[in-house]
DNA sequence: GATAGGGCTTCCAGTTGCTGGAGGGTCAAG
DNA sequence: CTTGACCCTCCAGCAACTGGAAGCCCTATC
């Protein structure tokens, strides 16, 4: 099957596909006349990287991933490490980004936003606490 | 103040500080010995940033923040429209963070991680319905 | 005066994960 | 035979730094 057509089947662009070769995380066979082959091992593949890339996974976790998946032999308590690990990572993302949301809503809030120049968002960026009350 | 020194108090690293004069953010003046030498208000606006950033606004955001700051005729309505197109993001990127959080602790807990092969987290990334009951 | 250390300078390269574009070959249809 | 849709490679660039090399500068100590 030409890039074309992986890429519609496993929702990635040709041009990742490509990337993805290039940094060997897939090695699709060359027809003759150059294009690349994909069987569907590697489109099972492609598919089995967007989704952990979906999650989140970096590419080399993603990586890894695969090769645990590949791996007959595999104990399912590495994956599971790696996973917790990772949502460890999400979590901390999220808690972050929360802390962002709660800081600027509030001065999003106390900011009347009007034609006037006063503006306790700047005054908050600025280092400056506005008036509690 | 030398670069070491608007480090500390601006809580930026000085390969940062460097980098931020680099694309034009502050344009500190220079000693007779060539070292970067950094004024009250060139360390009020590298603090500004430093918030600013911290808050997940971009470098352009910033930049357009900091020219806000400057202007004394600006409308407090135009921070508050940066602002809240700022809070839309972050809502966007917790949403996806809580979904891929949901997707993989729900993998993870089915998943038993032991020393057997069988993983619900590898089929449920490659593509396999892992059975509800 | 020599030397050791720390801090400062510039410049170049690398990070992550692609994405866009130039320039050109291939293939099937009309 | 040409058109258009594919495919190929290679190079450059994005954000926002970060690390390292090579080399001044400044102060303190011996």
């Amino acid at each position: 099957m030409n890039i074309g057509n992986a890429s519609v089947k496993s929702g990635l662009p040709a041009k990742t596909i490509r990337y993805y070769e290039e940094i060997g995380l897939v090695s699709p066979d060359r027809s003759d006349n150059g294009y690349r082959d994909f069987s569907q091992d590697h489109l099972h593949k492609l598919s089995f990287v967007q989704r952990a890339r979906s999650l989140g996974f970096t590419i080399e976790e993603c990586r890894a991933l695969l090769s645990l998946y590949e791996d007959r032999d595999r104990a399912s308590s590495d994956v599971k490490t790696m996973a917790r690990a990772h949502l460890d990572q999400i979590g901390e993302k999220i808690e972050s980004l929360l802390a962002m949301q709660a800081t600027l809503s509030e001065l999003v809030k106390k900011c009347h936003g009007d034609n006037r120049p006063d503006c306790p968002i700047l005054d908050g960026l600025a280092g400056k606490q506005g008036k509690k009350a």
